[in-house]
DNA sequence: GTTTTTTGAGTACACTCGTACTAACAAAAC
DNA sequence: GTTTTGTTAGTACGAGTGTACTCAAAAAAC
């Protein structure tokens, strides 16, 4: 009966759409005539897709979280070198990253004053939390933490220093930053090993 | 001839109600019906202090400014304590604080994809980054940098550090979590003097 | 007193917003 | 073929937006 039942790649594909004008026209382009306008369909076939706006908002971010996790799970290395690709996923170095993370502050800003909003842009927030555990136990089994340090409290440092990295880098103009994020990045996982 | 002359008066006080605004209703509170109706006034008598709605929010980014520059000057001790009362200066520990830091993302996210915007955000940007410089300078008179670190990193890490205190903190609800953002501040301070 | 300037309140314009419809068209399932 | 479903286009509503006016009231300066 049904003329077509693509519905999960329709609402990504208007999820992606809605990634692109956050990074062009910021909160105010999120809008149904525009995201639709964007997709290149109807304002009537997103409003089926998506009833609300904030069903919209909340699956930019979730769509950010699946496709940051997927890149994670795709990466074949192991070690320190995991480390590293694991947190540059996080970190504005090329034109998808960049699109992502302008996306998520976006909405993330917006969950401040939106409560809505706010149980997904936490989850979001939570999973580089864990990432960034994540990243001290693969340091820690490779023998690349030193032992005299604390785990907890480096995991939390690292996270914020991302954080901040990611922040820095993107009021600097796209990629004229890439470099000294990267090193800054390396040379204090290379301080983890250390003292 | 004039009724009254208080121009700055009633700047600066438009520009407090437009922080407050901005931390209560987000982006798209402030505007100038609902400044107004914040700061008390008409908005006819708002838009005569600033024409455009881009005046008013370049000055909110200045009143920022001005009011964390003011703190700071206003900070009498020395060393190890002054760098200390400096960053924290920039960190959400209370109600004032998170006020300011609050507007200023929103404002910083909206520069994002406003280019007028972009000049006044940044230069509130390089301020926080010549506090850390001028932090770790402190250290260093005061013998709490130890020589054989790298200043210039330093003072890189210890801004991006900040940075990401600072968003964590605005995630997490008001004052719960002053207490992680400072001790991880201290810590990370600490580390300098020695390895 | 009069004059001058600012404020306050109100109104208006053209626009966009989210949301909710309708009606016509297209394609797959039976 | 018919039926069922999804897409499109268009319209409509009430609300909010920035901006731009007008006009009466108020207060300081002369």
């Amino acid at each position: 009966m049904p003329r077509r039942i693509d519905a999960e790649a329709r609402t990504a594909a208007i999820a992606e759409a809605s990634l692109r004008v956050l990074e062009r026209d910021g909160l105010s382009g999120l809008s149904v005539r525009g995201v639709a306008a964007e997709a290149g369909i109807a304002a009537a076939s997103l409003r089926r897709a998506f009833a609300t706006q904030h069903a919209l908002r909340e699956y930019c971010l979730q769509l950010i979280e699946n496709r940051v996790i997927a890149r994670m799970m795709a990466l074949e290395v192991t070690g320190r070198a995991l480390v590293d690709e694991l947190l540059l996923q996080l970190l504005p170095l090329d034109k998808e990253r960049r699109l992502e993370l302008v996306a998520q502050v976006q909405l993330g800003v917006l969950s401040l004053t939106d409560s809505e909003l706010r149980p997904a842009a936490v989850r979001l927030s939570d999973g580089v939390g864990r990432a960034c555990h994540a990243a001290v136990r693969i340091l820690t089994e490779a023998g690349q933490f030193h032992r005299g340090r604390d785990p907890e409290y480096e995991a939390q440092r690292l996270r914020a220093l991302l954080d901040g990295i990611a922040m820095n880098g993107l009021w600097s103009g796209e990629l004229k930053a890439a470099g000294p994020m990267l090193s800054m990045l390396a040379r204090h996982l290379d301080e983890l090993a250390e003292p």
